[in-house]
RNA sequence: GCCCCUGUAGCUCAAUGGAUAGAGCAGCAGCCUUCUAAGCUGUUGGUUGUGGGUUCGAAUCCCGCCAGGGGCGCCA
């Protein structure tokens, strides 16, 4: 807003730096007037003083702060009032500048009115973006863990999509690999035949046969030569059916491909109900062969060492980077059994993205305790010659503990994502009871729903990923506060006025003087189209959970100290109307982008 | 041994070089015949782990130390 006044006022700093014989900034900083009810922008001269200083450009030193001042009082001086603002002032070391109001508040209200969704939308970019997240392993039951990743990766990818970026949604899988062998095992050996009835209830009944494997696979502590015998046996049996998987043996793919599908029906119905929709599904099984043709290329290449048959395939990272000191170490690429490992499938994927589908920046949405090993992947690529190497990002996240320690599927400690869910339908259930009995019952459910995932989406975007969380059910299921309900909350109260006034009246600008509340609220929403574009290229969804509740906070504020239905006059109605309309639109976009869905009522 | 992350109010977290370090929860005192009280208003609470350094200015950048967590060649 107001660009082509600000670019008026940038013009006329440069010239006192030029008048200086100074360098000018790359760009003047400019910021919001950061105290409650004061509204406009603002900028400082401290390092403008303090290049003055460095410059010897002063006859006589003077402090900084001072000099600043000066500078800000003569700035204020040859500025004048711009058109849109009303007064300006120059106080220690800053010069603010105050918007007209009136003028403002209406400009914004019919750039939101106007484009209603849209507000907000970022200019279209060039660059294409893919974001991989939701790719828990198959044959293991979606646990809070998954959910923070996928919610993190929606999130993310709404928002860089709604800064302007073209955006692929993807999903890996872990759909093969020792863990989900063992299970396959389990199965054939103790269970085959059985089928659970129920998608849930199926693809839980997994992850308790990998328990009950487990434990016959581990190494107990005082074990007889009997059981040793037996425990061996079963690994045995375990890694040939490995083997047997890899050679293609049509029985046991038949058996893993029916336990996979159990896993990832329950998968797809999760990110039903999360809205998600993947667009491009990448499977570790899918990449396993072209990953083996890779390791052949890198050794030609003199990228990877080969060391059997005494040894595994390697890329010596560091050396072949010609770094002295162990920073990215040395890697396996391949077992010296000739099957391929995670690393090896990921670079088969990596090229994949670049090749197929022309991605230029590729985001990966893991764990942060994979961070070396991701290091690890981009600099490999970058010695094999992709470009995109250096455009690869690993937005890593703090991992998802319960309060009784690490979850851990092999002991069946987890936290899984249905339960939590059915539990928070459960208690919004109640709460409606209680505080809007009125509500339609046929709606309680669908309600129920959206304010219960709000509650645990928010619980998660509103900690800083490198962040670990230790998830209570209380407090993700608490309502009250810094909260989703919260924001969800301000939407269905700008929504009841909205209903009640009898739908939109005609477009009416404020005339006359607002509340400091209104001021707040129009600031806000003013600001939401520039922290979109921070949180895309910052990758930082944070940034957007933190504003939703600002604006909402502000919302609540207006909604009791500022009457709209029951406004002294009929005009001041009208404007305040818009402006709960804006407020509304501002609200549910940035829940939209948040992965939370903005209810009429609730 | 090397590398990464974290340390801010009683608790959970914001604040990514700028003006007075902010919220929520918990505590205390108020507000429902008024647009949804899942709300609002007021209030208590701080040597930003610690010692230096850089800077006009540091929770923020750099170095050391302390505490906790994570990672480091045939797991994913």
């Amino acid at each position: 807003m107001f660009n082509s006044e600000r670019d008026r006022l940038d013009a006329i700093i440069r010239k006192y730096y030029a008048e200086k014989g100074l360098p000018e900034p790359d760009a003047v900083q400019w910021a919001s007037i950061p105290f409650a009810g004061e509204w406009g922008i603002s900028t400082s001269f401290f390092q403008l003083a303090a290049l003055e200083a460095r410059h010897g450009a002063l006859p006589s030193a003077i402090p900084v702060p001072e000099r600043a001042q000066q500078i800000a009082l003569e700035i204020a001086d040859r500025i004048g009032i711009p058109t849109g603002f009303s007064h300006v002032e120059a106080v220690k070391g800053y010069l603010n500048l105050y918007y007209l109001t009136t003028a403002f508040t209406n400009r914004v209200i019919s750039t939101v009115l106007a484009e209603g969704r849209d507000y907000g939308r970022g200019k279209p970019q060039a660059e294409r973006v893919m974001v991989e997240y939701a790719q828990p392993n198959t044959h293991h039951s979606f646990h809070m863990g998954h959910f923070r990743n996928a919610i993190l990766g929606e999130a993310l990818s709404r928002i860089v999509e709604f800064a302007g970026f073209p955006t692929i949604r993807a999903s890996y899988p872990g759909d093969i690999g020792l863990g989900v062998i063992t299970i396959v095992w389990a199965y054939q050996k103790f269970y085959r035949g059985q089928e659970p009835q129920g998608v849930h209830e199926r693809g839980q009944w997994l992850l308790k046969l990998y328990v009950e494997a487990t434990r016959l696979l581990e190494p107990k502590d005082n074990e007889n030569p009997e059981e040793r015998a037996l425990r061996e046996a079963y690994d045995a049996e375990r890694r040939e059916l490995y083997l047997k998987w890899d050679a293609g043996d049509p029985e046991v793919r038949a058996l893993w491909r029916m336990t996979r599908e159990w896993s990832l029906k329950e998968l797809r119905e999760i990110l039903e109900m999360l809205d998600i929709h993947i667009d491009v599904w990448f499977f570790e099984s899918e990449v396993d062969e072209p990953a083996k043709v890779i390791v052949d290329e890198l050794i030609k290449l003199g990228i990877a060492d080969d060391e059997r048959p005494e040894g595994p395939v390697i890329v010596r990272i560091d050396e072949k980077l010609g770094l002295k000191k162990e920073k990215y170490r040395t890697n396996v690429i391949l077992r010296s059994d000739g099957t391929t490992l995670y690393l090896t499938k990921d670079l088969a994927l990596a090229k994949e993205k670049f090749e197929k589908y022309g991605v230029d920046r590729s985001i990966y949405v893991i764990d942060v305790r994979q961070s070396l090993y991701l290091q690890q992947t981009f600099k490999i690529l970058e010695l094999w010659g992709f470009k995109q190497a250096e455009k690869c990002y690993h937005l890593g996240y703090g991992f998802v503990s319960l309060p009784e320690g690490a979850m851990s599927a092999r002991r069946g400690r987890l936290a899984l994502f249905k339960d939590v869910y059915d539990e928070a339908l459960r208690r919004v259930l109640l709460e409606i009871e209680q505080k809007n009995p009125d509500l339609a019952v046929e709606q309680r459910k669908q309600v129920a729903s959206q304010i219960g995932l709000g509650a645990l989406v928010y619980a998660v975007l509103s900690v800083d990923n490198n962040k670990d969380i230790v998830f209570d059910i209380e407090s993700a299921l608490t309502f009250d506060g810094r909260t989703g309900p919260y924001i969800q909350n301000a939407h269905v109260r700008a929504s009841s006025i909205l209903r009640k006034a009898g739908g939109m009246p005609e477009a009416a600008p404020y005339a006359d003087e607002l509340t400091n509340h209104e001021i707040q609220l129009v600031e806000l929403i003013a600001r939401f189209p520039e922290i979109v574009r921070q949180a895309a290229i910052e990758y930082r969804p944070l940034l957007l959970a933190n504003y939703a509740y600002d604006l909402a906070d502000a919302f609540h504020s207006f909604y009791h100290a500022v009457p709209v239905l029951q406004a002294e006059t009929e005009p001041v109605r009208r404007a305040r109307l818009a402006l709960v309309a804006a407020t509304r639109q501002t609200l549910a976009n940035a829940l939209r982008l948040l992965d939370i869905a903005a209810p009429e009522v609730m």
